[in-house]
DNA sequence: CCAGTTAGTCAGAAGATCTGACCATCGTCA
DNA sequence: TGACGATGGTCAGATCTTCTGACTAACTGG
């Protein structure tokens, strides 16, 4: 959509790098220790899936995708054994995508691997930087994540 | 992959909401100013078009797509009359794609608005903040981007 | 208890991306 | 200089992702 322009990247394609660099890493990481399904788009999803469950409709719109893609993706998801669908004591409607037991054992590989990630960059920027990396980020995100 | 975990937000998801946010404002007003074909994935590809044209494999690994998909997506390009193919003067199996007219009023319209939306961010967190956010990203993107 | 909203599903189509096979050209080294 | 591995690119086919539109069931406020 831009254009590479030398050394005055454009800030949102200098947030690019990181992101897809952590993706691709958690990816490769998760696959190699054994959970070799998993694509991608299911991954995104799964990320989002809170502490108590989440609901599909919550998923969809914090992935900014549609519910049916979000449902598709849970249903591949529930498949492999990464989550399961429970209902919603609050409303008979609803029913809440939560973490199973393949999917914790995932979330364990994928926090350490993040805390890796995390450290490597601490260490390349150093203590102090990161910390203001972080600050502006999380400043930032108030205008440009309309789900906080 | 993750999981949300309240305030200490991992890094690289911090950095994905302000590439988002850029992704969808650009390709929402280059839509609304007339170029309504352009697929999200025809538009990463696309600006990773340098000002003399660039291979087809080296647009391929700079948006980590295989060579296939990435010819896809140029013959897409090229039909809605954004780019052109031309032979690689300096290698006859080669050809560059550039950037054709219609795909030069483009770049103007994104290049327009990727500089408001900074501008914005600018305004939100402060000259300095900006200008530290953009160096710590530009010395992460040492380790995050294969392609420098 | 009706009307409008919300949660989720079903069906079908379009897009994006991949793997594998293939051809032409390049570069190199014997 | 000529054979051979590497590189640039395409073709074909399959799979995955995502969307639009239509629908059912359940909630909620008057």
């Amino acid at each position: 959509m831009a254009g590479p322009d030398g050394d005055h990247q454009n800030l949102a394609l200098l947030c690019f790098y990181p992101h897809r660099a952590m993706e691709a890493r958690l990816l490769a990481t998760v696959a190699a220790e054994g959970f070799d399904d998993l694509t991608l788009a299911q991954a995104r999803l799964a990320a989002r899936i809170g502490p108590s469950g989440t609901r599909l409709t919550d998923l969809a719109e914090q992935a900014l995708v549609t519910k049916q893609t979000a449902g598709h993706l849970v249903d591949q998801l529930q498949r492999a054994g990464y989550v399961r669908r429970v209902p919603d004591p609050t409303d008979a409607r609803a029913r809440l995508v939560q973490i199973a037991e393949r999917g914790e054992q995932l979330v364990a590989v994928a926090r350490r691997v993040e805390a890796e990630v995390e450290a490597e960059w601490t260490a390349h920027l150093g203590e102090e930087a990161t910390a203001q990396l972080r600050a502006a980020l999380t400043r930032l995100r108030e205008l440009t994540d309309p789900y906080r």
